[in-house]
This record gives structure tokens, sequence and C-alpha cells, in this order.
DNA sequence: ACACCTGTTGCATACGTTTGCAATAAAGGT
DNA sequence: ACCTTTATTGCAAACGTATGCAACAGGTGT
């Protein structure tokens, strides 16, 4: 109904000038009269600035475009509402785009995003080609990986320190006994995956012990559950299985109760990322936990720094997360040498 | 570095004038000769239309508001994701905020919408304040509520048809021959739990039973696990509950596991929404199905129709989903009469 | 009383696009 | 061959705001 209101109306309401609206909108200095009656006759008009515009002449559109993959893993919905939060409390919005890990796909929405100006993009879980990078780069829009490195690219990234957290996994399978350790990995194309198993191997190695094997589970359920089937059809069997990360772990508990074994007595399994899922007692999942907090934290400032710095190159970022030993794995036998 | 490339570089490069570039890019007429010399020149230059500059000129953005508050509850990131890839086929795309439910923040977070020139608002699982509402109406902003109904509000609201869902699942635990049966409902103060707590007081009205018990989950995992310990505790226990959503269920039912209890031998569980975790084996949820790809297409095509559209007032459009049987809750005695 | 400095205000322009209007070119009908 | 219709194109004015610049007011120090 009503026809938007303008810093016009206001200023010859207020019978002052336009730009003295803007400068009194904008907390540029004004004098404490014109302010007031600026601010009445804004107040009976419901004058608003128009976001807009002003994005359009300062340049700064103050919105941010976020770009997440798998939303059914539990740890994004937490992610992307503390993002948005921190990110709110910084003036700034979240434009989402939602998509696979297709490379084409992920090209479009990055493409959509930048039409729109954002001033930064946070990806999480997602890839982004050298053309992508290239084109960011030169529109001077910074870009920051969330939960997933991608080292040689330039790029910033928040991780979790995921080589010392599969250690710190596997150490503790080993010190509760185990001997018969099999890992199902995360995805292979994705670094954070990698670093996991890296993880792994070095523990083992370091223990002297070989891997029983190791799956690739591509963070994806049915997978994670048809590795283990095959796992636990074998003559001999694991004695633990150290899963990439929680909403596998979660399938592959299921699957071994489906086989009538025992958890952790048969099998002790521990996961990562600790989502609110693997705290319920349904799971009581052992796992190494990813600070969310501050991941996000990390994730925030440098983004900003980078929006108002000048060339700040890139940050790799990692945080460590503590073991969080719950029911799912035998406890270390007696204390550490 | 580069600095940002404008439609009239383009129209320099091409040797034509800026209308002929802005022409070409919008969709308008023009010769196929003179659209060739534009893309090549565009090509070159890498040049991308402002999305902000057109919608300041024609006053869409194509950009569309959602709110949400509980993200930890399954149901709706799963909705936010079909949310997104719908619009987003639609040109469209999500500005999101994650708030609670408390009626100042949802003010704050509207009011940044509208100055962000949304064309249209999705709340999901917020309720609106009449001032709210207004504000939207005044704006000529389309407001949508998704799994909330706001009655009396003038407000579009695209639900489940939760009285009779509620009716449904009653009857199914009546059929299975309980006569103990408790309801923990959803929030007192939202139409979604008034709704499918009017549908248990139907069934069992029309059974001739008088409910167990009837208790406010306030849709939280802790309030709900807080109730079933008191449905437990009493000299006299239910056998069967009807939960008024799937992630309050969860938590009854490790609650009634830890009390010792089988489902669904000694109490059978009936949730609402069939999120993916009611399909695990570890809850193998009976629940009746909240159809969310039906309720976002609807969600969709109510907005769009209001966009375009003059005047189309409010919309109350309830779909229905099918009781799944699964196996927390006994199967039916007998054919039904 | 004069020069000087500081703070406030209005004017006008710019941001990058769309679009009504008029001018021009091309095409079609008789 | 001439008039009419149609398609294409450039010009210029918007959209709603921010901001450099100049003008001006008021106050201070000598």
């Amino acid at each position: 109904m009503d026809r938007r209101v303008t810093s016009l109306q206001v200023a010859k309401r207020a019978g002052v000038s336009q730009s003295a609206v803007s400068r009194v909108f904008s907390g540029a200095s004004a004098s404490a009269a014109t302010a007031e009656k600026v601010r009445a006759a804004a107040a009976e008009l419901g004058y608003r600035p128009n976001v807009l515009a002003r994005a359009m002449i300062t340049g700064k559109s103050r919105v941010i475009g976020l770009v997440v993959a798998y939303l059914d893993n539990q740890f994004y919905p937490e992610a992307l509402q503390r993002l948005s939060n921190a990110l709110q409390a910084s003036g700034y919005h979240i434009l989402i785009f939602t998509t696979s890990n297709d490379a084409d796909e992920v090209e479009t929405v990055v493409q959509d995003m930048l039409d729109h100006q954002v001033e930064g993009i946070i990806a999480a879980s997602v890839s982004l080609s050298s053309a992508l990078t290239d084109l960011c780069a030169k529109a001077g829009i910074p870009v920051v990986l969330f939960n997933r490195g991608q080292p040689g690219s330039g790029l910033s990234s928040v991780t979790s320190a995921n080589v010392k957290g599969g250690y710190t996994a596997t150490q503790a399978l080993i010190d509760a006994g185990h001997t018969r350790i099999a890992h199902i990995a995360g995805w292979e194309g994705s670094m954070t995956g990698r670093d996991r198993r890296q993880g792994f191997e070095d523990a083992m190695a370091d223990a002297g012990l070989t891997p029983f094997a190791i799956v690739d589970g591509m963070y994806s359920r049915d997978v994670a559950a048809a590795s283990t089937r095959q796992l636990l059809s074998g003559a001999n069997r694991p004695d633990a299985i150290f899963v990439a990360n929680d909403h596998m772990a979660f399938a592959v508990i299921e699957e071994i109760r489906a086989a009538g074994l025992n958890i952790p007595d048969d099998i002790s399994i521990i996961g990562y990322d600790d989502t609110p899922l693997a705290a319920w007692p349904s799971f009581d999942l052992t796992t190494v936990r990813q600070p969310v907090n501050r991941m996000v934290e990390a994730t925030v400032t440098t983004l900003m720094s980078a929006i108002a710095g000048a060339e700040t190159y890139a940050h790799t970022i990692e945080i460590e997360g503590p073991l969080i030993q719950r029911g799912s794995s035998k406890p270390p036998k007696g204390p550490r040498p």
C-alpha cells in the first residue's frame, strides 16, 4: 500500500536537507538539534534506510555468502547457527546456498554470490576449482574454507587439527589394548579425510601396528554401513574402528549392533566431530571434539580482517579439540607409559 | 585488484551504447548482431551485471528472507535445503536469520530483512507479533509461515494437517489395544502443538477413553525427558505415548530404555515429523510424516503468487501426511471395524 | 575588533543499472 | 515508388543513498 518512504521525504518533513538525514542515519556528525528533528520525522513516517542503495554507493553490501553441502550431518546446522549469530553481531548477514559437491553447481552458486556483491564467502565442506578461486581473487572477495582445507589454493581455511585428532583417537584405541584397528576414512577427495587418515596411520606406525583395514567411507552413512558389513564378514574381524566423522559412526554402530555384537566389548568405536547426537545415550559415542565455537570465531575474524585489511595472505588455522571419552570405546588400560 | 567492471565499459568495448548492454543482459529485445558483440566484449572483460543496482532500479531484489528458530530439530535443516533449492530454481536467493523465539529478537531480525528489501519472508517455526505483521503488510512484503499457523494474523501458512495427524497417531495406538495413553504435547504457545493435541483429545474422546496425561513438552528434548521420567515414576504408568514431534520422541525413547522398559512391549511410542533419524534402526520410530517436499512446494508457490499477484489474501494450506508404521509402536490388533 | 579555527549544513554528483521516449533503419503492403 | 508498420538503438532520467566541497555560523585567542 504505502509507497516506500525515502530519506528525501523525511528531509522535507523535518525541514532539513536530504544529506542531513543521511548523516543522522549513517552516524556522521550532526548537531543534536537536527538529529532530533530528523529522528522525529523518521519515526512518524516509519522511515528506514534502504540497505541496497547504501550498499550501492559505499560498495559494502554487508552480506556474506555461505555455501554448504551436507546439511544432514548435524555438525553443519550447528555451525550455521553460530556463524549466523557471530556475523549478525558484526552487522553482517548471510546469503545461503545449499549445493552438492558437484563442481558445476558450485560454480554457478559462487557466481551468483559474486553477482550479489557479497563481501566475503564462506565455503563449508565444499571445494572450489582453481578457476573459481581466481574469479574471487580477481573480484577481491575473500574466501574462507570452513572445515575443509585446500592446500595450494591460496585460500584461508579453518579446520580442527585433523592429523593430531586422528592420532589422538587412534592412540586412545591403542591404549585401550586394541590391536586389530580399522579405519573408515572420510572422503579421499577432502583434506580433512586425508588428514585424519594420516593421523591414524602415524599412530599405528608409532605403535608398531599395522592397520587392520582402511576404507573410504565418503562421509556417507550408506557407504559407511556397507563398509562395516564388509569388515565384519571376514573370518577375522577388527576389535576397534576409528570412524572419520560422527555421522558415519552412527551408522557403523547400528550395523555392528545389527550383527549381534556388543560395543565396546566386542568392538570399540571412536568418531570425530562431537555432534549433539554423540552425547545421546543411544550412541554414547567417544569422539574427537571439533570446537565449533572457536572454529566459527576464527572464521569470522579471518574474514573480517580480510575484508577490512589490504592484502592479508592466506591463513591456515587449525584448532585442537579434545577426545571426549564415552561408552562406545573401552577406557585406557592402566597409566600411559 | 581489478576494478569492478561495469556495463559502460562493456559498451565502449563493443562499440554500442550502455543501454544496449543492459538490454542484452536483461533479456530485452536486441538484434542478433549487437547481442553477439556485447557478449563477446563481456566475456573478454569478465563482466557480470550488478544485482544490487538492478534491484535498486527494478525494486525487485530477488531475495527471500528466511527466519528459523530450531536448527537442532532435524526437520528444519532438511526443509531449509529444499527451500533453498526450490527458490533457487525460481531465481530467488535466501537471506537467512537464525533466532530464538524471543519476540524482541524476532522483531530486529524482521526489520533487518525489510531493510534489505527482501521480496518475501518465510518464517519457519516462529511467531510474529501483530506489530510485525502490520509492518510487513504496510511494506507490501508477503509473509508465509512454514510449519506454524497463526490464525487471525492474516498471514498465509503452510503446515501439515496437524489435527488429523494427531488423530491418526492416537487412533493407531488405540487400534493396537492401548488404553492408558499419554500425550507429550508440543509447545502450547504454538498452533501446531495445540492442533496435534486437539487431534489426540478428539481421538481419545471418540474411543471413549480418557487421556492418561497431557503435558507440555515445549518441543524441547530436556523437557520431554523430564516429563517422561515423571510419567514413569507413578505407581500406574502409561502403556503408550504420543509425542508431538520426533525430536522429543527420541529423548522419550531413551528415557524409557534407561528405565529398563521395553519398546513397544511395555510402552508404544509414536512421534510426528518423520525426520531422517526416525528411520534409523536405533529408534525405528513410528511417526506421522510431514511431507516436506510438498510443504516446501506449497510455500514457494504461495509466496511467488503473492509477490507477483495483487491482493492475494491469506492462504491456510494444510497438507496431509501418512502414518509411517515402524517398530516403536505395536501394530493394530486385527482388522479395523 | 579582527583573524582564525571548528563544527554544521546544503548543493550537487556519483554508484550501476533499467526503461520511456524519440529517432532511425529496415521491411512490408498496395 | 511511396506510405505504413515494426524492430532496433541511443539519450537521458530515474532508483535511494553517501560524500567532497564550499558556504556559513559561532566561538576563541590576541
